[in-house]
DNA sequence: TTTGGCGGAGAACGATCGTTCTCTCGCTCC
DNA sequence: GGAGCGAGAGAACGATCGTTCTCCGCCAAA
């Protein structure tokens, strides 16, 4: 049947907006029924289990954050743009009225320690994020230090607009990141 | 009764080990109890709520945390070693191999959504340590964005050691801050 | 029109949670 | 020694969780 695409796109987005949300054991598998308007038999047909969907969140969240991620970096013009435009991407996100931090450190804070699984899906990311970053260094000819200490600001201001909400805290990251980038090219 | 101190102290590090090792809502109160030898009854007399229990145990991360970063910052020389003292004492944290990263990030995103308390203690925290920071920046004489630009390197430190298990996370942010800081003053 | 099976709504089930209550034991004061 | 009180052990309670099951209505094929 074809429309299970639609049904399963529907619980994930669905769930994925619940979970960063409100977090994810606060949220019952009867509030995904409800939001989604799939019943409970079909999202079980759909995810054997709970962890299964909080998986499916997961890759869900991973393939937005890559489109999007790919998209500002190519919207902007030289390589070294290009390593600042991860700091503008960012920027985007935290303006966003129900910006929670990233999902990814907090689906690890709360059930990293007890689900290995997600925290394999939580790690990968963040060294794929990583992998990223190096790219665009290497690209603009930076030297290799250079791009962990790049993602060590994207990290941190993610958690910091996320408690803080000081909307200042993006454009803090990016200078920091535009020093950064000046003093490795010199 | 002089020994409801001891149960109070007892209580709250037991919880702290259990809410930090496996997050809040994973630990049940019984746990609290066979962990801590303190009997229900008891607790709930210490604290009447398990959302007491979670905002006691943060004030007393809170307290452990300014003590230790006191103390690694006065065993620093120079103004500039006291800021880099930061990093030093965040790599010292990194390397206990129970380190599951910043127990005020992951309460905030496990409870931040639903529960104001928590939230703003631990924004609180995270202000009092930019705070904490400036502070140092000022003593050294260095210009004030860079305070928090090494706050946002000390997060974003913390949240990619525990999800990467990099050992070296802690230098490279060291290293960033070297930048930022020689940067800074020329 | 009848039949058979698929899917939705939601009740049911066992487990576990936060919280309270009961029962009993041991200690203290007369 | 006996009465009374504080505290521990753990059962009990209502709520909620993840998961499964039951029932009923609908639509296709004979």
């Amino acid at each position: 049947m074809n429309n299970e695409e639609a049904a399963r796109a529907r619980v994930v987005s669905t769930a994925d907006r619940l979970f960063y949300a409100q977090g994810v054991q606060a949220v019952g598998m009867d509030a995904v029924r409800s939001a989604s308007g799939v019943s409970l038999k079909r999202i079980y047909a759909l995810y054997p289990s709970k962890d299964d969907l909080v998986l499916a969140v997961l890759r869900h969240r991973t393939e937005q954050w890559n489109t999007g991620l790919a998209k500002a970096v190519a919207a902007a013009g030289t390589p070294r743009d290009k390593m600042l435009a991860v700091f503008d991407f960012l920027a985007e996100w935290f303006r966003e009225d129900d910006f929670r931090g990233c999902a990814f450190i907090n689906f690890f804070g709360e059930l990293g320690g007890g689900n290995s699984k997600v925290a394999a899906a939580v790690r990968e990311q963040k060294t794929s994020f990583q992998r990223h970053v190096a790219g665009l260094v290497r690209d603009a000819g930076g030297p290799g230090h250079l791009a962990p200490q790049l993602a060590l600001l994207a990290e941190g201001a993610q958690t910091t607009a996320a408690i803080t909400r000081d909307p200042g805290t993006a454009a803090q990251a990016r200078a920091a990141a535009e020093t950064l980038i000046r003093c490795a090219f010199e």
